[in-house]
DNA sequence: AGCTCGCATGAAAACGTTTACGTTGGCGCT
DNA sequence: AGCGCCAACGTAAACGTTTTCATGCGAGCT
């Protein structure tokens, strides 16, 4: 038995598979009879409308894509947990498409969602103004996650990596270090080329003679942890350190207790983010706050905006609040805010 | 400018709709010559087969849906990840949709899916064989993820939680506790009551006389962080702590630095699942591994599998194995292997 | 009473593809 | 030379909707 079309409904109800669609999908123009008997007949043969048949005449998919970096860690499970919440509260469905290295591979993946969704929800250091204009028809609607294109090309949504970067080097300097080291993201990324910048304009402008020190790392655990080691072999350790994001910092606390090394005693740490896990691991994590969540759902509710409303509003460029939370890794306690 | 659709190819590369179809789509009846000359208007076009029109008329979407319960933690991130992988790597688009609470909700979620996938990965206390009759077309193929429903209703991929319950609640015996205590997880969640009857069945084979403490959770951090001072408060203390995942296992860790007390010296710990953050916690947690990401990859080939062979071979049951990784939270250092 | 207007309804086109089925032309075989 | 066959290609139907347009019908107005 194949699933029941709009004929079937029609036939059933004895009307016209035009009636069907406008009772079923409330334009109007239908008697309240007619339209009951409708619904009665669509209830007894488990209607559902084909979506394929729908989309096709319709032109609206009523699916948001969302293209993400390789989705590993607390940080893109929070960002998705977002995004999914807000699209099924606005009745959307979400394709989610990650781990596209190269240009090539990400541009393969949204060309291949192309015609399967109403808008693109995007977060890749490899997507930049040019990339879309070649693959993109457009009339998508895009916006883009913590993206360096700003411009009026198209929307963008992003964290406030400088602002949080400068504050939080800020506090470490003002808890009485001095010498503060970064661990850095991996290099081509926004979020950690911008957090680097605050990193280096927040030591220049309030310890302008203090040593920069910063080594590499690419947002894992197992960098930070190495990046920790390397930090402690170096003639003068730092005083402080900020890893560029929270996993990594975990990583270096891992380092560090290894080495025997006391946090925040011997040495201070704060990451970037406040994932779940900073509040778990010992010493708690001092850490710049975002609320991925929030990210997550402002990005696909300014795209559904977008989306619904096809009019050309000015692109917007909009920057998330973050606060500073301060745990157990560095030596202050006093909580300051901004946002 | 509207898209190219693929009479505009037609045209340009002076042929009708159908060789353009067969051209691109390799089915063979075309000359080289004229292959050539489609793929040529096509490239020149930038022509993008619409993806509805497509499924309209071929039934196949190319895409499958997860359902999933709500995405909080590491788990569901490196599930996730392991299915869009697999996902990417078999040409399939994913749909993923989170979060329904009540059954109703999750009825609604699966109906919304129909027709928009060619299959479906459900990992939900909430659907069982009845949910599944009631909600679907049988014949769309599914593949339910640590499901209680056995029988030859359907496909199963199971997480041996029994078997690794057991295993730990031995170790943990074996390496000189006693009193083992369990930190469980949701009722009415199967991985949770499948782990608790192993940690019961354990204690009742390898210590017979020790006591059983059972203590709630819901699997996430907070809810360890609160058993672990319940634990802590209890007249007679347990000697280890079996926590039945990974998130409960760190918040309990997190109770028991916040009380003062040592891990593993006064009191050992283990938890259930291996995700990626257990290295990075201090001391690091020793726990049983579940290939996460392998697991959402292994779902995902068999969904794979199904849909491309709808052959009703008989539906399988399958079970991954697991590893007890011994790591600094209990006593003892001697791994143990089981798969 | 006749005309118009509005409203419920039906018929049919359109969306972009795939595919079953004809049609053509060339070639090999007898 | 005639016959048939096969490969290449075109025509058109089909998929299940939505939507535009036409149709009929009852009511209200003059």
């Amino acid at each position: 038995m194949a699933a029941a079309t709009i004929k079937d409904v029609a036939r059933e109800a004895r009307v016209s598979v035009a009636s069907v669609s406008r009772a079923l999908n409330g334009g109007g123009g239908v008697t309240a009879a007619t339209s009951a008997r409708i619904h009665a007949a669509a209830e007894r043969l488990q209607y559902i409308p084909h979506a394929a048949a729908r989309m096709l005449i319709t032109r609206r998919t009523h699916t948001i894509g969302a293209l993400l970096p390789d989705l590993y860690g607390e940080f893109f499970s929070e960002l998705i947990r977002g995004i999914d919440l807000a699209a099924r509260a606005h009745g959307l469905h979400l394709l989610v498409s990650s781990s596209h290295d190269g240009e090539a591979e990400a541009a393969a993946a949204v060309r291949s969602m192309q015609g399967r969704v109403d808008g693109l929800l995007i977060l890749s250091e490899r997507v930049d103004a040019a990339f879309l204009r070649a693959n993109l028809p457009k009339a998508l609607p895009v916006v883009l996650l913590n993206s360096a294109v700003s411009g009026p090309s198209c929307h963008v949504l992003n964290i406030d990596n400088h602002g949080g970067a400068v504050a939080m080097v800020r506090h470490l300097l003002q808890t009485g270090h001095r010498r503060v080291a970064l661990i850095a993201g991996p290099s081509g990324n926004f979020d950690a080329s911008e957090r680097e910048r605050g990193y280096r304009e927040a030591m220049a402008r309030y310890a302008p003679r203090a040593p920069l020190t910063v080594v590499a790392g690419d947002f894992t655990e197992e960098s930070g942890y190495r990046a920790g080691h390397e930090l402690l072999a170096q003639a003068e350790r730092p005083q402080a350190v900020f890893a560029a994001n929270d996993m990594m910092a975990v990583g270096c606390l891992a380092a560090f207790k290894d080495a025997g090394v006391q946090v925040p005693e011997d040495i201070a740490l704060a990451g970037f983010d406040d994932i779940p896990i900073t509040r778990y691991v010992t010493p708690a994590l001092t850490t710049v706050r975002v609320r991925i969540a929030d990210f997550g759902r402002l990005a696909l509710e300014r795209l559904a905006d977008v989306v619904e409303r096809p009019g050309q509003e000015t692109p917007s460029a909009d920057t998330l609040g973050f606060e500073i939370v301060v745990r157990d890794t560095c030596g202050g306690n006093k909580p300051e805010k901004n946002s």
